[in-house]
DNA sequence: AGCATTTTACTGACCAGTCGGTAAAGGAGG
DNA sequence: CCTCCTTTACCGACTGGTCAGTAAAATGCT
């Protein structure tokens, strides 16, 4: 087993989460790896492909943190805490994964990239997106959200907002009050 | 008056919300201008300082635009509707200048730019971030707004949050009772 | 076992092209 | 002539990516 792929994955992680995808040249993931340029190349077709999988890798960890914790859950409310509090910690604890997506959401989603790469990774967050909006559904269904509110609209807005939060912990309580109450009060127009 | 300085500051705020500050190039800009390159260096001694003139004209007017629309009104919960619909009619009527702004907010806010010019633009981004920290504030004063909830971190989670959704019009009254409830609510723990 | 061959993991040297930025010289109007 | 705007021509540094080659490990064959 190679170890030097996982290296450059490592060292390609911080980097993109410092930077940002343009803001990185290969041969400073290489240097960061310990491990010459073309090496990359012998593992990776191109930086975008390299960039995917450090993508994916962090939208998989996001994922499993955050509905590991919610699928034993039967009651709503305590489900939806369950996911904010999840999502918190997520964002808190595993700061350059969170970056590496903060700091590339708003090229991915908005489709300016043009090749097929991009495409793939705008497929996948809005996967990600999606499985957000299922749960704020369920909500819907359990008649504990706000039916006005529509779903796809607030997986956006709470995610957005959630990975803005890198702030320290004491302020955590309020986020999660925050978005509760958007999610089930009633006070509109 | 010279309109080559104006062309060449419309040409990058276009091609800047497209693909960001390290994804477009001088060249680019200069065409885009219709001019050449070094006519862009007369007006402007770096690529930092012409993309600092942008960002600094996006934050103007977006400020403009919300803060003009509430300063005249006195009763807290219609101030802090019409901040919300007039944040709300910005990101959708002016999208290049706010993805402007949301392409680089995530960079310039963790300060990793290195130089003098970095600072300054997240001095300018915090500058506007207190502006809607002390709109809550005012809030908390008048007993409207749920006082365990810090008003910077709300500020940064409502603009944030408000900057993602550039989606289309029917779901914006959502938005905005979402973010409304959130603020007054007191569903937590 | 021992030898030959293929595969894996890796590198130095090097592309062609682009980057941000500059020096110097027009060209136009006063 | 001078000053302001604009261009032509160019630079060194760096970009993503390629290529020929290699040490060492794995595999096949006898």
């Amino acid at each position: 087993m190679s170890n030097a792929r996982e290296r450059i994955l490592e060292a390609a992680k911080a980097a993109f989460s410092e930077r940002g995808f343009d803001g990185v040249s290969m041969e400073e993931i290489a240097q960061r790896a310990g491990v010459r340029k073309p090496l990359i190349y012998y593992y990776f077709p191109s930086k975008e492909v390299l960039f995917e999988e450090v993508w994916n890798r962090a939208l998989e960890e996001l994922e499993n943190h955050i509905f590991k914790e919610v699928e034993n859950e039967n009651y709503y409310v305590r489900k939806i805490k369950r996911f904010l509090r999840a999502y918190i910690d997520f964002v808190t604890s595993r700061k350059v994964l969170s970056k590496v997506i903060e700091k590339e959401r708003a090229s991915v989603l908005d489709g300016s990239g043009e090749g097929d790469v991009w495409k793939r990774l705008k497929r996948r967050y809005d996967d990600f997106l999606n499985r957000v909006a299922q749960l704020i559904e369920e909500g819907k269904k359990n008649e504990l959200v706000n039916p006005e509110i529509d779903s796809q609209t607030a997986a956006k807005l709470i995610t957005e907002a959630l990975a803005a939060s890198t702030t320290s912990g004491s302020v955590l309580k309020s986020i999660e009050s925050f978005i509760l109450s958007g999610l089930m009060g009633r006070t509109g127009s």
